[in-house]
Formats: structure tokens, C-alpha cells, sequence
DNA sequence: GACCAGGCACATC
DNA sequence: GATGTGCATGGT
């Protein structure tokens, strides 16, 4: 079959149109944002970043000087506010450290190498350090979240046992190396799981029947 | 009043 | 290495 996962991504484009991701203003928002999504609701995320940009405190520096009491009670409608508190100084640190605070910087060092060093701060698991490296930096990395494995272990187009880095590979070397793309790919998928991937499991209207029945019609028909 | 949401670290076996 | 658990808000 001639590059179904690029055919997935055209089928997707076609039926949504351009999600317009990521939602923020600066390379740095993207990283805030990053962490305060975790397991959590982008509503409430965006009321938590409103909470910080109200109080000058979407930057670097003043992430770094404020108590973490502070900025746990900006921060808290996202959830896991104490978490998420520490977890944010921890890359904010990371980010003065390493690169004068500069989330423009990263770009200049090798993605592999990137992705290890945010990998190392503790709070930064693989889907935070990926979605800062495609949509913070542009380096062309696939994120993968429970929506991707959802949608495509359903339609049986990835294995249910795969591994993050499984299916990560499966879209790199499928997809051309453009970091626009990834990152419209990765938002369409979590459209596509929101609109037709959560309560029905026949996923009926869904644009990707046409690749194959969702994995629960091959248990009625066996 | 359950259940879910754009994870991750840590404990335990 | 696999599995279980705590973290917490706001919408459906």
C-alpha cells in the first residue's frame, strides 16, 4: 500500500481544514503550555496561561524568581497546580542554564541531543519534550499521545502493544521532513479522537473508516 | 456524582 | 521490566 499514513494525513486536511496549532504567541508559551496540559484539559490550561500573562509571568526570568506557592495559585485551574509548579521551574531552570533563557537557542543544537537534555528534567516525559521540540522549536519530531495510539490502534493501523517510540518511528518515516506538517498531523489526530474517537466504538462518520474497521467490528464479524 | 482531559515520577512486585 | 498510584481542576 503506497504510504497510507501520508494518505491518512490528506484524508484528515481535507475533512478538518488547519487547526492552527500550537495555540500560544511565543516559543516560550508553547514550553508553559506543554507542562500545564499534562493529563489535563487545554480549557483549563488556557485559563492558567491567562492567569500568568495577567501577572507578567510568562517569561523565563519571572518564572524563575517566583515562589512556587506563587505561581501554584496562578496556575491552578490547570490542575496538579503543586506539580505543576515545581515541574515548571525545573524547565525554566533548565532553559537559563542551558540557554540563556532563550527558547531560540535550542535550535541551533542536534534534535537528538535536544531531546535528551529536556528528557533530563524531571516533569519533561517524552510527549511534553516533543511537542516542545516540533512546535517550540520546528524540529521535525512526531508527538505521540493517548490520542494517537486511541485513533490508531481502533482503525488497526498501528499494533495495540506498540511502544512510543514504535509509533513515533512509524510517522517519521512515513511522512516527508517538514515540521509543518507533523505538527498539523499531530493536531488533526486529536480532532479526529474528540470528534469520533471517545464514546462510539464504531466511530461512525469518522474519515478514517475508509482505511479499515474499527478494531471492535473485527470481533463481531469473527 | 461519576467520568474524562493534549503525562509524569515514584513505589512496589 | 511491567503494573499501580498520587497528583486536582473544570466541563459533560
Amino acid at each position: 500500500m503506497p504510504n497510507t499514513c501520508k494518505k491518512i494525513f490528506e484524508v484528515l486536511l481535507s475533512h478538518f481544514g488547519p487547526q492552527h496549532w500550537w495555540p500560544a504567541e511565543t516559543p516560550f508559551e508553547v514550553m508553559v503550555g506543554a507542562i500545564l496540559t499534562q493529563n489535563t484539559n487545554w480549557s483549563n490550561v488556557e485559563r492558567a496561561i491567562s492567569n500568568l500573562r495577567q501577572a507578567r509571568m510568562l517569561t523565563p526570568r519571572a518564572i524563575d524568581r517566583a515562589s512556587r506557592a506563587e505561581l501554584a495559585s496562578l496556575i491552578r485551574p490547570a490542575g496538579y497546580y503543586n506539580i505543576k509548579a515545581g515541574r515548571l521551574k525545573n524547565l525554566v531552570r533548565w532553559l537559563c542554564a542551558e540557554f540563556a533563557g532563550r527558547p531560540e537557542r535550542m535550535r541551533n543544537m542536534d534534535t537528538a541531543v535536544l531531546r535528551e537534555r529536556l528528557l533530563s528534567v524531571k516533569g519533561v516525559g517524552p510527549e511534553t519534550a516533543d511537542s516542545i521540540l516540533l512546535y517550540a522549536t520546528g524540529k521535525t519530531v512526531f508527538v505521540v499521545d493517548s490520542y494517537t495510539y486511541r485513533v490508531f490502534t481502533r482503525h488497526g493501523l498501528i499494533p495495540a502493544e506498540s511502544a512510543y517510540e514504535d509509533v513515533q518511528a512509524y510517522f517519521e518515516s512515513n511522512l516527508p521532513d517538514d515540521a509543518a506538517l507533523f505538527g498539523e498531523y499531530h493536531a488533526l489526530i486529536v480532532k479526529t479522537a474528540k470528534e469520533f474517537c471517545r464514546k462510539d466504538p464504531r466511530c461512525e462518520g469518522c474519515p478514517l473508516l475508509q482505511f479499515g474497521a474499527p478494531a471492535l467490528n473485527g470481533l463481531l464479524f469473527s
